[in-house]
DNA sequence: ATGAAAGCGCTAACAT
DNA sequence: ATGTTAGCGCTTTCAT
């Protein structure tokens, strides 16, 4: 079924039937009707290649990222879906699982279909072609960000983060805190840690390299790691985590060890997914704001599409979004300095904001 | 960038370009060598709508869910696109929110990308219109089925899912057993009540209206419903959830009512994120296996695209997955009926298959 | 207000 | 082994 069947079926010529559909101006308004009417009669369906081909109409948006099945992203990813549809793109979405051959692979498809601008989370491993193949395309690096993109980034500062959720537990007297994070290739491992690292040079706090733990975001590295930490014979009295995989493998690991927090151990998490604030006590975590992030990130890109520049600005604007250090249940005094049992908080719910950081136009 | 300027700038043919692209046997193997050079270094990329425009080659396949934000589908997503990528497709993924509008405008697109098949979870509301334009297209129904469609379904056997948990309460000799779950507009819905239903009948076990709730599959609604359901004269002594969302919202009626589980009441979830074996105690569950699913599907799908048959047979073959009841602590007697302490599980992680259904061939 | 015709970038006969 | 040519379905001048 092509726009010349409908012509023919019509007895008249496919550039009338064109217009009519596109409600051009100057159409006869009787000639509209019979063309929409055919048009529904024999489900005739416009071919979106041969519209592209001819007038570069395409309104297709790429967003990659390196899972989905992590309420994190797919949350980003409806939101940015969403924000798409409004603006009158199409969203089309890719999971590269941290893959630098995957994520080439499914540049390219974005490139091949003409993609008007894409978001991507780029693996720390990019390849060289990949960043070849990006140049001039509108793009804003979401969540992390790759030295060799020249463009846009919205991430949350892991960095201020971490830094506040490590004051928190330095104030309340805790000396050996553990840090079980991700390796300093991504942005925001370097920058989580890089946090944490700061918080005890400003108190003045020795920091022992024991107690940090790098490697995947992977739940089963850290079960494993804070299980080691745990048999050290000075243990942590408190651990932050970097990553929300990492959280759970951490909590997996006290379960096992048939620890309760905060009476045995302090712990903070990172990410916030719905259930923390469900279990029992409330998980006190660092949190990241999905929702602005994704906003930001829609923002920023449609601002590069709809730019009347000829040469949108694609200078490094770094939009960080200030994590949310959100107090619960699982941190309380160590052990040795509560002497009084009625310090113990239980479902707390307050939040506040981890500092002030730079914020994007709306 | 084109193949034309491919050509013009090594002084040599259009279609020379596109054979030495295409691998065609008949090229000199010199020619290939200087193409390819040149294709990479004026970054010259394909134009994928006039490559499916001349041959219909194209390899899109849409996959829409209802929501994303779900480890559920977001895993799902994962996995199809897994798949697809194998088989040489690529995924486009839409999320329908459970919007009649969004689903037909999602449908409509693919259709005008001239998506090669698709993988719909239908919302009840299902359009006249959009069943038509998914007339003669390779589709496959997902975790729902709509009866406007004839494709073939795979759904998890939310019947037999259901009539096992609850037999398991009854046997446990629970007698006032609420549910909460979702409207039987949705064909999950109808069926995962009437496995209630059936396992009270068999048992000649009074159902008590009063104790069953259906509503949207909103973590709200079930707090509000099981809130209700605590405040009756006479309440319920266990409680079973018709969805993910549903047992959200219950455990957090729960934990504002100041409920243990099980001591003052069992609860049986739905579905199985990987926080519910972490919660204390575990939380028994009717899971849903994911993996299978989404693989069944993809196969149904891939079946259908590779199909021999001039026309693929798109009949009413309905998978049915088997849900998996897995048992940890939030299950055990009635109140009145524990006599011995001793009786109360912890954490258990054993796992039996509900019933046996029919499965999609591999 | 409508028809005729050109051309978007590519592939695939058909020539040479 | 390579060049020439004809479309794929559509939009968009340019005539009429």
């Amino acid at each position: 079924m092509t726009i010349k069947d409908i012509a023919e079926h019509l007895g008249i010529s496919h550039s009338t039937v064109s217009r009519a559909l596109s409600d051009h101006p100057y159409t006869n308004e009787q000639t509209k009707q019979n063309v929409r009417q055919a048009v529904e009669r024999l489900g005739y369906v416009p071919n979106a290649a041969a519209r592209s081909l001819r007038s570069d109409k395409g309104s297709l948006v790429g967003l990659i990222l390196p899972q989905i099945q992590n309420e994190l992203f797919g949350m980003t990813a409806e939101i940015v879906a969403h924000r798409c549809s409004k603006n009158g793109f199409q969203m089309m979405l890719a999971a590269s699982e941290d893959d630098p051959v995957a994520e080439y692979n499914q540049v390219l498809a974005l490139r091949e279909a003409r993609a008007r601008g894409i978001i991507l989370t780029p693996t720390p491993g990019l390849l060289e072609k990949t960043a070849a193949l990006l140049q001039g395309v509108p793009l804003v690096q979401y969540s992390r960000h790759h030295p060799r993109l020249a463009a846009p980034s919205v991430s949350v500062d892991g960095e201020r983060g971490l830094l506040v959720a490590t004051q928190h537990l330095l104030q309340l007297g805790h000396r050996r805190i553990a840090y079980v994070g991700m390796l300093t290739d991504r942005s925001t491992g370097a920058e989580r840690l890089a946090g944490y690292m700061k918080a005890h040079d400003r108190a003045g706090v020795r920091k022992d390299p024991a107690l940090r733990r790098l490697g995947p975001s992977d739940p089963d590295f850290a079960r494993a790691a804070v299980g080691d930490l745990l048999n050290l014979v000075d243990p942590p009295t408190a651990l932050l985590l970097g990553s929300n995989a990492l959280t759970v493998g951490a909590l997996r690991a006290l379960r096992d060890a048939g620890l309760e927090m905060p009476r045995d151990l302090s712990l903070i998490g990172f990410g916030d997914p719905s259930w923390y604030a469900l279990w029992n006590p409330g998980i006190t975590t660092v949190g990241t704001p999905l929702v602005e992030m994704a906003e930001a990130a829609s923002s920023a890109l449609m601002r590069q599409l709809t730019s009347l520049a000829e040469v949108p600005e694609r200078g490094n604007a770094h939009f960080s979004i200030d994590a949310t250090f959100v107090l619960r249940g699982t941190t309380a005094p160590p052990h040795r300095l509560r002497n009084r049992r009625s310090a113990r908080r239980t479902h707390d719910t307050r939040t506040r904001r981890a500092g002030s950081g730079s914020r994007p136009a709306p």
